[in-house]
DNA sequence: TGTACATCAGTGAACGCGCGTTCACTGATGTAC
DNA sequence: TGTACATCAGTGAACGCGCGTTCACTGATGTAC
C-alpha cells in the first residue's frame, strides 16, 4: 500500500497557551538521534544547574545544535521536562507493575514489608540512574502541567494496589481503600523523593521504615481496630 | 556521520554567591510597612501566576514600587520565597508544638489517630490561609536552597516526636526512631501537600487515613512483630 | 517648644544579558520511477 | 539499477522582551539641642 505524502504543514495558529507536546515527531533516523540527545543532554544539565537555571538556549549550547533545531520538537523548556518525566515515570512504574504481577492479594505485615522494601530498592536504583532523576521528580511536583504526568502515573500504581486489596478485604469500605491505596503508593515515593533531596540519610534504613509504615497501613484494612481508631 | 557543531564548554558563568537573607532590615515604620506589604504582594502573586512568573518585577509594579526600593531588603525572588516560606513553617510549627505540649508519651492507635487528626487539620487550615501557601509549599521542595528551611523545620518537629516516643519506647533501637520520627512528620506533610495539590480529593479522607497511618506506625514501635518484619 | 541635620526610605531612568522565538535559507535523506 | 525530487532536518542571524541590577538623586523621618 502507497503512503500518501503528508500535506503540507499548516501556518501556526497563534495560540495563547503553549502547548507541552512536542511539536513534531522526529521521522529520520538522524532526526530520533537528535532528538533523543536533547533529552539526555538536559538530564545532564538539569544535574548541573537544575531547573530554574535551564534553558532551550542552554540545551541547544551544549547539544551543539542552534534553536530552531531543538523548536522543532520542543516549544520550550517544560516540554523537555515533561518528556523527562513521561520518560522516567514510565519506567518506574514498569518496574512496580513487575513485581505486581507476582502478588495475588494482600499478605501479612512481614510479607508486605519484604514485597514493598524490594520495590522500593529498585524504584530508588530506577531513579539514581536517570540523569536529572532528583530534578525530575522536584520539577513534576513543582510545576503544575507537570504535576498531571504524575498524578496520573501515581493513580495508575494506586489503582493496581486497590484491585489487589480489595480481593483480600472485601468487606473494606471501597472509598476508604481506594484512597488508601492513593496514599500508600504516595508516601513509598515520597520514601524515593527524600532519598534523592537529603543524601545524608540512611537510605536503606528510610526504605525499610516507609515499607514497614505501608505494609501495617496497607494490611490495617483487615482489621477491626481501624473502625475504632477512624470513628 | 552527523555534522554537528562542536559542543562548546558551558561558559564559565562565574555568578557570585547571593545570599538569600534580607539585606537591609526596615528600621521605621514606612519601611517595615513597606516590607510587610512586599511579602504579602508576593503571597497574592504567587496564587495567581505560580512560582515560575514571579519575578521582583512584577512584586514591585503590583506594590507600587519602584525596583530599587524593593531591592532594599530582598537581593531577588528567592529571598522572597525563603521569607514566606520561613513564615509558613514557622505557623505550622507553633501550631504543632501547641498540640506536643499536652503529649506526654505515645499512647494506642485510636488515641494517636485522633491526636494527628486533630494536628493535621490545623495546619491544612493554616496552609490554606496563608497566601500562596500551596505554591510555597512546592517552592521549600523543589528550589534548592530554600529546602534547608524546610528540613530544620521538619528536623524539629520531629525531634520532639522522637523525644516523646522515646519515653514510651525505651527498648525500641534509637535510629530506627529517630528516622521513623522523621518519616512520620514528613508523611503528615504529605498528606498537606496532596490537599493543597489536587483539590479534587476528599480532604477530610486523606486527613484521616493519613493520621491513622502515622498512628499505626508510630505504635508499632511497641509491637514485636516489628523485628519479624523488618529482619 | 522649634528647628537643624543626620540618617533612612524610596524614585527615575537606565544598563547589559539571556530568554524564547522567528525568518529565510541550506543541506541531508528517503523513495518513486 | 541510478537518479530526480519532495520532504525532512538543521543553520545563521536576528528580534523584542522582561529579567536582575545599579547609579545618582529626592523626599521622609526621627532626634539632639
Amino acid at each position: 500500500m502507497l503512503k500518501k505524502r503528508a500535506a503540507k504543514a499548516l501556518p501556526a495558529r497563534k495560540k495563547k497557551h503553549v502547548a507541552l507536546n512536542t511539536k513534531v515527531q522526529p521521522r529520520q533516523r538522524r532526526a530520533q538521534a537528535t532528538y533523543d540527545m536533547i533529552l539526555e543532554v538536559t538530564g545532564n544539565l538539569l544535574e548541573e544547574v537544575g531547573v530554574e537555571r535551564l534553558s532551550t538556549n542552554l540545551v541547544c549550547e551544549r547539544a551543539g545544535l542552534t534553536p530552531p533545531a531543538l523548536y522543532r520538537y520542543f516549544p520550550n523548556k517544560y516540554a523537555l521536562l515533561k518528556e523527562l518525566g513521561a520518560k522516567l515515570m514510565k519506567i518506574q512504574d514498569d518496574a512496580v507493575f513487575a513485581h505486581q504481577k507476582t502478588m495475588d492479594g494482600v499478605g501479612d505485615v512481614a510479607e508486605e514489608t519484604a514485597r514493598n522494601y524490594r520495590i522500593l530498592k529498585e524504584v530508588n536504583a530506577i531513579t539514581r540512574a536517570f540523569p536529572g532523576g532528583g530534578w525530575v521528580m522536584r520539577a513534576l511536583r513543582a510545576v503544575p502541567t507537570l504535576s498531571e504526568v504524575r498524578i496520573a502515573s501515581r493513580e495508575d500504581v494506586a489503582d493496581r494496589v486497590y484491585k489487589r486489596a480489595r480481593k483480600t478485604f472485601p468487606k473494606a469500605d471501597r472509598k476508604d481503600l481506594r484512597i488508601g491505596a492513593t496514599l500508600m503508593v504516595e508516601v513509598m515515593y515520597t520514601a524515593t523523593e527524600l532519598i534523592m533531596d537529603q543524601p545524608e540519610m540512611d537510605a536503606d534504613r528510610v526504605t525499610a521504615e516507609i515499607s514497614h509504615m505501608a505494609a501495617r497501613y496497607l494490611t490495617s484494612f483487615g482489621d477491626g481496630e481501624r473502625k475504632k481508631s477512624l470513628a
